[in-house]
DNA sequence: GCCAACGTTGGC
DNA sequence: GCCAACGTTGGC
């Protein structure tokens, strides 16, 4: 999962302890997560960052439920055609686990074979991407010291 | 259903 | 700030 971390980083959900995760408007992103299952490990990565790259691990704390912002007329992320009944939008709950002991950069995923498949890699823009377990376990790996 | 125009993401 | 790579919208 993607933030920006001037707007939400890996500090601010060790604070906050857990988050929904409001405000993805893309559809392949939010069937990504309606996909996820209680207790799913979360690769955090911090996009938009000096330097961009996984940053540390978070858990699917609660299912995919409607967003609540698609009903709220003041938000950004208001959707006009969402209902109570009909929702639109749906996003999961996510919980702290941990932060790298040193971020594993996107210039390091690219130049290592061992995650050149990586769905991160094949639609970059793309804000909520699957992980296969070995891509996850690897990571983990050049991220902890 | 096609496609042009437009908007967004995110690396650089 | 630029722009490539998409995704979305709406006219026809």
């Amino acid at each position: 999962m993607k933030s920006e971390p001037d707007v939400f980083s890996i500090d601010t959900l060790k604070k906050d302890k857990t988050t929904w995760w409001t405000g993805v408007r893309n559809y392949t992103a939010r069937n990504n997560m309606q996909a996820m299952e209680l207790g799913d490990m979360i690769l955090f990565y911090h996009s938009n960052a000096e330097p961009s790259g996984v940053i540390g691990i978070a858990e699917v704390s609660k299912l995919a439920a409607p967003d609540q912002l698609q009903f709220d007329k003041k938000s950004e992320y208001y959707a006009e055609k969402a209902t109570q009944e009909k929702p639109i939008w749906f996003c999961t709950e996510i919980k702290y686990k941990s932060k790298f002991d040193q971020l594993v950069s996107l210039d390091q995923i690219k130049h290592d074979p061992k995650l050149k498949n990586m769905a991160l890699l094949k639609q970059g823009r793309l804000s909520v991407s699957p992980v296969s377990e070995a891509e996850f376990k690897h990571i983990c790996k050049l991220g902890e010291k």
